[in-house]
Parts: structure tokens; sequence; C-alpha cells
DNA sequence: TAATGCGGGCCCA
DNA sequence: TGGGCCCGCATTA
């Protein structure tokens, strides 16, 4: 769209260890010698560029934690896929537990139709699909490219809204609550639970037999924090049994299904810092700029983050997600005001940016940002229209060629010689946690916490028994980050 | 039933 | 012309 965005793509992306590291979804020729693939990343988030192993099963199915769809480009080299956003509750209710809930739209036009004639299980408000705008004014933009060996990936775009359940984590809970519904004790607990539904009122989720019965899938909730919590999804990864659900059958079984999913051990995803690496490596003074409000996750008591939030973001009212302060996307969340404040300083960065791009590390360089997007987070000042015209944008009508076998990228060793990288997956997952270690977050270390927990780690998904069935928590205290660190440098590392 | 991928076609800048 | 998006269709799980 932008020049500067087409600058950008056709500009060379000179890394810190003076590697030419570019490469563009569309074109005409790819890398070709990758050497080290980048490990599967479910939650992308930016202006980000992996390249995967065509042995990649997640790849291959082209999988996201986002709600991804498919958009014709009218190339069919390039699959590229567009982000619906998010389902929400309409009148933003916070669950009695301090949660939300967040649920995944359904890629199916129809299903996602029906979807939305739903009412929220907990306040039985209208269910508010909160559209994804977070590529100048678009959705976030996955480009997929098959070439070689490898499988290329791109994004565009930040997602402006908060995460919705991932699509392993709802393929998990339908077969949770399958089962469980099959399971002789569910019929025992249905018809206890069915004759009097008007009971459930006095319960966290009043609707809970709505839920249950009704909308057993793609019921997300998240944590009060308005973050996006992600919810771990790692297992589903690389693997084809996602999740184990041990049946808890103390539990009630309108909640045994949910709880299951739950029990997953809070963040144990990869989830780090993007100053220290991706922004300190592709803009460094980009740290010092604080992509990430400083406050955030800081204490909650102090009185920094609320001025400061109030400053930057006096129109969002603690709205739990940036999409709240779209244009299309007006709404007001009585119950939300004086709450959220990590959201809501996230959020005070503009309609677009507010949130801040945080793109996963890559598991390697061949993960690269693009130089404009921490540009998008210059300091606390909000995100302005402008800088929506530095976002690179995308042709997908490219002419291919055969690719002879150029790859001037090297992606092997150099690697390892990033130290700005050095926290990547790749590097992890073989030295581990050693590489992290180094990583220290100091408790007064907001920058960090920050991204740790904004980033994918946010996601804390602490999984709680008392969970109801077909609901997934997301909970976290206020201060979460002990919560959010605790597992920060476990990721796809086979302990799920 | 829904997810997914493909492709035709329309609209807009 | 590129990009976004809608739609229908086919395949798959």
């Amino acid at each position: 769209m932008s020049k500067s965005s087409d600058q950008f793509d056709n500009s060379d992306c000179v890394c810190s260890f003076g590697m030419k590291l570019t490469w563009d979804i569309n074109d005409p020729k790819l890398p070709q010698d990758t050497k080290q693939y980048d490990a599967f990343q479910e939650w992308t988030d930016g202006y980000v560029r992996y390249i995967y192993s065509a042995e990649d099963k997640n790849a291959q199915r082209h999988l996201s934690g986002w709600a991804m769809r498919n958009t014709n480009n009218h190339n069919c080299q390039i699959l590229k896929k567009s982000c619906l956003g998010v389902v929400v509750c309409s009148r933003n209710c916070t669950l009695s537990d301090g949660t939300k809930l967040q649920l995944r739209p359904a890629i199916c036009d129809k299903a996602r139709q029906k979807q939305q004639k739903k009412l929220c299980p907990n306040c039985s408000a209208a269910l508010e699909l909160v559209p994804c705008r977070g590529h100048s004014g678009y959705p976030v933009t996955n480009f997929w490219r098959v070439d070689g060996k490898a499988i290329f990936f791109q994004a565009k775009g930040v997602h402006d809204h908060p995460r919705p359940e991932s699509k392993s984590e709802t393929e998990a809970r339908r077969s949770a609550v399958k089962r469980r519904m099959a399971s002789p004790h569910f019929s025992q607990k249905r018809r206890l639970v069915e004759p009097e539904p008007g009971r459930y009122h006095d319960m966290p989720f009043p609707n809970i037999h709505q839920l249950t019965m009704e909308t057993p899938d793609r019921f997300s909730i998240i944590a009060e924090s308005n973050f996006p919590i992600q919810t771990q999804h790692y297992t589903p990864f690389q693997n084809t049994e996602p999740y184990k659900f041990p049946y808890d059958t103390h539990a009630p079984a309108a909640m045994a299904d949910a709880a299951s999913p739950l029990q997953k051990p809070s963040n144990h995803r990869l989830y780090m810092a993007r100053p220290p690496c991706g922004y300190d490596f592709a803009v460094p003074g980009y740290l010092s700029s604080t992509p990430y409000p400083t406050a955030l996750y800081k204490d909650p008591a102090s009185p920094h983050s609320e001025a400061e939030l109030n400053k930057s973001c006096s129109g969002l009212s603690g709205m739990p997600h940036t999409t709240s302060s779209l244009p299309n996307h007006e709404r007001s969340y009585p119950d939300a005001t004086n709450k959220h404040h990590s959201w809501k300083q996230i959020l005070g960065k503009g309609p677009y940016g507010e949130r801040g791009e945080y793109p996963q590390l890559s598991a390697n360089t061949n993960h690269y940002y693009n130089t404009e997007y921490p540009c998008r987070y210059t300091g606390p000042t909000p995100t302005t229209p402008t800088a929506l015209q530095t976002i690179i944008t995308t042709t997908t009508k490219v002419s291919y060629q055969p690719c002879p076998k150029p790859s001037v990228v090297k992606y092997g060793e150099s690697i390892y010689d990033m130290k700005g990288l050095s926290n990547c997956n790749s590097l992890i997952e073989e030295t581990s946690p050693n590489s992290y270690s180094d990583l220290k977050i100091p408790e007064d270390s907001s920058v960090i916490k920050t991204a740790l927990s904004y980033q994918d780690s946010v996601p804390t998904k602490i999984e709680r028994t008392e969970n109801f069935e077909g609901y997934r928590y997301s909970s976290y205290s206020s201060n979460g980050c002990p919560e959010r660190l605790a597992h920060p440098y476990r990721y796809e590392g086979g302990e799920y």
C-alpha cells in the first residue's frame, strides 16, 4: 500500500549480524538452502516471517491460533488467510472469577452466523464478533507458501483484539464435551441440571446449561486482565492427540470437561519479551521506547499505570480489547471501567497499534521483523493514523519462475551468533533453558514483564478444576506476572 | 457439521 | 492492477 511499506518489502533487511535476511512471500525466489527451520508458531502476531519445514504438520495445515479464514488472493501459489477476530460478549460481562469470554469465531460463514445468534452463556447478552483490524484497518493476513522443502509463512498486521480460543482447544473441548455427554456420569448430572435452569444464576455461569448443552464449543473465557488470554495451545502441535482429559469424577459433570483442558500448566509457551529479542535486534533503540506500557503488569497499586493510562487511552474506558476503540465497533464496557489496567495501557496506543505488536520470537533467525513493525511502538505516544501508512502490504499477484537455487540467505549457524535472538525457540530447544536463563526478569522489570505477560505468555492460563464443562478459563492474578513467568521458557518442549 | 481450500466474481482505490 | 471480500463448491475430518 504505502510507499514505505513497499520499500521495506523490497529492501534488504540487514540484521545486526550483518546478514541479509530478506524475503517476502511474494518473491519469485525464496531462500532454498534453509538449514534450520523455525519451530511452529501458533500465535503469530505482527509482521513476522517464518520458515517451517515442509514436514511440519502444523505448517502443512496452515494452522493458527487465530481464527483465520481463507481469502482468495487469486494466487494459487500463495495461500492467504485473514483473521476473523474474536467473538465476545456484547456486554463484556465479567465472570464471577474475573474472567472474560472470548470465543473462536467459526471459520465457516454459516457456522459463524449461527454462532453469533447465540447468547452469552454468562449474561445472556448477545455475542459480538470483534473484527480484526490490525492491518491498516483490515484483518491481519497470513500467507503460506510451499517452496521446496520449506513452508514459508508471512504475517502482516497486528491483531488488535484478544485472542480467541485456539483451534486445538476448541477441538479438545469439543471432544471432551462429547465424551462427557456420552458418559453415564454426565447423564446423571444432566438430569439434575436441566430441570432447573434458573438455579444457575447463582453460579458463576448462570447459563451453564446453555453452554454445556447448546454451545459446548467455541467457548473461551479470558481473564479479567483482559489479555487475550491465550490459552495454552502447545500440545496440539506436533501432536495428534492434543489433550488428554482426565476426568474429574468429583466435579460436577458440567465442569469436568472444562476442567481438564485447563489443567494444563499455565504459561508453558515460550514467550519471550520482544524487546530483548526481536526488537532489540531489529531496532536497538526500540526497547528504550518501551513498546509495552511500562506499567503493564506492574504492581496493580501503581498510580503510574492509571495516570499513564488515562493519558493515553482516555477513550477506552478500560475496554478489554482494542477493537472497542474501533469506529465500527464502539461499545461500552461499564463493568470494565477501572479495571483491566494492564489492558487499558496496552490499548492506549491508538486504534490499531495500541496493543502493540508482539510477534512471538522466532524460533530462529528465519523469522524477521519488519523494521517498521517495531517502529510503530515509538513510545507511549498513541499510534497515529500515519503509523498505519507504514504497514507493509502484500502483492499477492506475482510471477513465479522456476527457482534455481539461489538462496542468498544463510540461516544456519549464524543464528547462534545473534545475541539479540538468543531467546529464540530453536536455541531454546537446543540449549534451553540455559539460553533463557540469562534473561533475568527482575521483579521490577515492567517492560519485560509486560512483554512476557502480554506477548504470548499472557495466556498464562490457569486451568481450574472447578471450571465448567465446555469452558476454558484463562485466569491469573492481577499481578499475574509470577504465574506467567513461572514457565516462560517452556514451549513445545515436549512437556505437555 | 464445520473446517479448509479453491476459484469466480465484484467492488474500490 | 492490486487488494479485500463475498460467494459457491468440493473435499476432508
